[in-house]
RNA sequence: GGCGCAUUGGUGUAGUUGGUUAACACGCAGCCCUCUCAAGGCUGAGACCACGGGUUCGAGUCCCGUAUGCGCUACCA
């Protein structure tokens, strides 16, 4: 058994999509899960479409998701002797032929033939020239195209492992297009001369080739090279089972990076997206970190169906990695966003209470912007008061006026300012006073973040630290 | 239009060679807990397995047809 080699093949016309990503996350995996080599090709033919940015971008957002090449990248547009010789050995073989026909005379043929609901082929025109007038075209100088003959065989079949047998008719086949007029390969040639050059084992793409691959098998039997094996991954749709397009949201996987998502989260959710483990071994479980996820991944597990691209889910799985990923990876992700938004001061490395407020926050945050957003009265004394809030933990109760400032002295008195000290004093202070613990309890959240919503008050408290707790209760009734 | 592929609750999936009440997760509703919001615990709603025919003692699981969706049908990949 040879060595196993996958590749990932993104033709650099946009950014890396989500359904792209996936489709280099399962070539990646299953490099990993056999010890095989995974190939990154840049398929960059189409020069008008193609662009040095979106490469630069592809491998970015390939990077964020932690998905590493062996080998490449490769450009095409590098290679474009060899398909050239390619198709020129096609041609002496007499599997391909050169086609005269003009962009336009074909648009016509084939607007005249949809006029009569008619469907079009190639009608080989270029194939029944006699010899001596293609040779006269030729020394014209006349440009033209290179087609295979599709042979006139019956059918041509290939085994999928995903779909299995697939059998098309050739007659449904049409002399396709190896090389364009000014000398670029076309998709279908440089695949199969590249798969066979780089000795590709598995080829693992979107079901969006299924119908392409007879084409390419044609292909390999022309150039007398065995067959790879197939596998096509059914595609990613938006929420009304469209192909996912930016009318959906966000395709590109750095949008989802912008959006707060842990990269590990996201290619978990990724990972489940379209394949699903054994589960004789695995049971039901979703959570895979990435170890686990080599080890248990396998073509076969791949399913037949377009998946719909679950935005809720996509957020539960990053809120489980924030909730339980190890402090330490988590620290530099929220570093970051604090970062951006300003809010990253120098003493909070290797801070122990840094830490503890990340570990406090975590419990209750989705995406990681929200480290910011709730964040906020931690790391800073800028933060906005909700109107609502204040309104309903701070105005409501006049009693409060009074009842803060005199918390903030209670608490200033406590000399071992933690956990249990400080809800001591403040249910101490309610039962002495007369009033419901939670009176004060939800009015000292307002005051101290500015929020309805936190986590316990205790912990907050603490958090916020003795002096600016006082702080912030004392002149709270200026906003009341 | 032609060709190909698919079709299990709103969504993602499980359901190995056909055999008791179709499973799990997200989401949704309710209850408990509780200083708020989450979390957590518990419970529930939601699928006649697209539809129609077969084959079989018995089909989500096999066969045929229909519908629907998606893909391909380019000198795009």
């Amino acid at each position: 058994m040879s060595e196993i080699r996958v590749r990932f093949a993104p033709s650099p016309t946009g950014y890396l999509h989500v359904g792209g990503a996936r489709t280099a996350l399962f070539n990646w995996l299953f490099a990993k899960k056999t010890g095989g080599t995974f190939v990154l090709r840049i398929e960059d033919t189409d020069v008008e479409r193609s662009s040095d940015e979106m490469v630069e971008g592809i491998l970015i957002g390939m990077k964020w998701l932690g998905l590493d090449w062996d080998e490449g990248p490769i450009h095409q547009s590098n290679r474009l002797d060899i398909y050239r010789a390619k198709a020129e050995e096609l041609i002496n073989s007499g599997h391909a032929y050169r086609c005269f026909c003009s962009a336009e005379e074909l648009k016509a043929k084939r607007e005249t033939a949809a006029a009569e609901k008619r469907d079009f082929k190639y009608d080989r025109t270029c194939l029944n020239l006699s010899d001596d007038e293609a040779q006269s075209r030729l020394t014209a100088g006349q440009p033209y195209l290179v087609r295979f003959r599709v042979p006139d065989r019956q059918s041509t079949s290939f085994n999928d492992i995903v779909f299995g047998k697939i059998d098309i008719q050739n007659e449904t086949i049409e002399d396709f297009a190896l090389l364009r007029p000014n000398g670029h390969p076309t998709y279908h040639l440089s695949v199969v001369v590249d798969d066979i050059d780089m000795r590709i084992t598995h080829v693992v793409r979107g079901a969006d080739h299924i119908s392409n691959t007879p084409k390419q098998v044609l292909l390999y039997e022309a150039f007398g090279s065995a067959l790879p094996e197939f596998a096509h991954v059914p595609l990613i749709l938006g929420p009304d089972k469209s192909r996912l397009s930016k009318r959906h949201g966000a395709t590109s996987v750095m949008a989802y990076k912008d959006m707060g998502f842990v990269p590990e989260a996201f290619r978990n959710f990724l990972a489940l997206l379209g394949w699903s483990p054994d589960p004789k071994t695995y049971g039901t479980r979703e959570i895979f970190n990435t170890e686990e996820l080599i080890q248990a991944f396998n073509l076969n597990g791949i399913s037949h169906n377009n998946a719909v691209f679950n935005m809720d889910k996509a957020v539960w799985f990053n809120w489980e990695y924030i909730k339980s990923m190890p402090l330490s990876e988590l620290i530099p992700l929220v570093r970051a966003e604090l970062e951006k938004a300003n809010l990253w001061k120098p003493e909070y490395e290797n801070s122990n209470w840094f830490a503890q407020t990340v570990e406090m926050l975590r419990a209750r945050t989705r995406m990681l912007p929200d480290f910011v957003s709730q964040g906020r009265p931690y790391f800073s004394d800028e933060f906005e008061f909700d109107p609502a809030a204040v309104e309903k933990n701070l105005k409501k109760d006049p009693a409060l006026k009074e009842l803060l400032p005199e918390l903030a002295k209670r608490l200033d008195a406590v000399q071992d300012f933690n956990l249990e000290t400080t809800e001591q004093a403040l249910r101490a202070f309610a039962e002495e006073r007369g009033v419901k613990a939670g009176l004060l309890i939800n009015a000292a959240r307002t005051a101290l973040t500015g929020s309805a919503v936190s986590p316990g008050i205790f912990e907050v408290i603490v958090a916020i630290g003795k002096e600016r707790t006082t702080r912030r209760l004392a002149s709270a009734p200026l906003r009341m």
